[in-house]
DNA sequence: GACAAATTAGGACAATTGTCCTAATTATTG
DNA sequence: CAATAATTAGGACAATTGTCCTAATTTGTC
């Protein structure tokens, strides 16, 4: 006996339409009439249309913890799992031509809106640098992992956002290869 | 005898809300209140929200034509200009920091609003992109010219999002010595 | 089936939004 | 100085915003 919560409901549909539409676009009618109830149930379920933000973003670290536990399960060695990072350009290719990456696009508005979430949209950003760390550490790279961490992740946002920009398939598909053939120099096991 | 047009004060000021403040976040009364004229006034010199935007857009590709121009004059070799265009990480490393970049999040702001004026954001992308490319020709990798002008424009945007996210001075420093390092892998001379 | 708790719908609210209109003021021109 | 044009201020406008309140409905428990 499933049954999917209206806050759940509430906090899946605000997360996808911050992401499509960005945050501050969107509203608590847009949300209601996507989730199918009325704008004034919101309030019994939510403080705030800021409280729905830490909600979503909750909702994105808990959903960003699960999958690095996947990559860890699915993968065998440390570069297949940075290589698993790397699939999701390809994996979320249609969402990322149109809308960009939610971890970047998301960070990037709350510092324009100075809003009280900065800090913890950008912690997204953290768990994904600690999990590649973490991977280049047991690849061998001990003396710069987190050097090389962040260089993937920077790589892959200069990506997406130029991708977002041209929508030129050509380009994401030369550079994944090159952090590919990169990520190959970088860890010579496997 | 200097006279400062009340609508090219209204660009100027619109043009700087839209990059801190986010362009959709950005009303009417904060541009008014910041360039000291009333609400009303602005239809005289704009049809629409979206007239200014377009105007700010228009001024924004004008800078940066004459910004490439002057590079394009102080530099004396193709990797001196490619250089140039690194050195404005450093030069706007303040804004940077708390608002990324003007180029990027704008577009990426664009794409989500659906905004009519997508297209045209991006387009500030190609002046760079192009003109990179053009440097790469003259710097001698003419068969593979326009694949690293987007490389340097991707590196220098994932930089830019990780970054504006992070607020690691070290990482900016470092990154910007590997861009410029790897350029001169590409262009041997000079 | 009765009762309390949880959930919902609907509307009111003040504030803000982009837009538009009109009247007053300032500049320009003859 | 007179007359025309350009510019400005101020307010009206309908729509939308986030928020809050109340009454109705559903759900769960005994």
């Amino acid at each position: 006996m499933f049954k999917i919560s209206t806050r759940e409901k509430i906090i899946k549909t605000a997360d996808e339409l911050f992401y499509k539409n960005g945050f501050d676009h969107t509203s608590f009618a847009d949300v209601a009439s996507n989730v199918g109830i009325s704008r004034g149930n919101f309030y019994h379920h939510f403080k705030s249309k800021d409280d729905i933000l830490a909600a979503v973003i909750e909702h994105r670290k808990k959903n960003t913890k699960k999958m690095l536990e996947e990559w860890e399960r699915d993968a065998r060695s440390p570069k297949g799992r940075i290589k698993c990072y790397i699939d999701i350009l390809i994996k979320n290719q249609t969402l990322i031509k149109e809308f960009g990456c939610p971890v970047g696009t998301l960070t990037n508005e709350m510092a324009k809106l100075k809003h009280a979430s900065t800090e913890d949209a950008a912690s997204i950003f953290s768990l994904f640098k600690y999990w590649l760390t973490e991977q280049f550490e047991k690849g061998g790279c001990q003396n710069n992992a987190d050097r090389l961490a962040l260089h993937v992740l920077s790589w892959s946002q200069g990506t997406v956002t130029i991708y977002n920009a041209f929508k030129d398939d050509d380009f994401l598909k030369n550079e994944i290869r090159q952090i590919e053939s990169w990520l190959d120099l970088q860890i010579k096991e496997n």
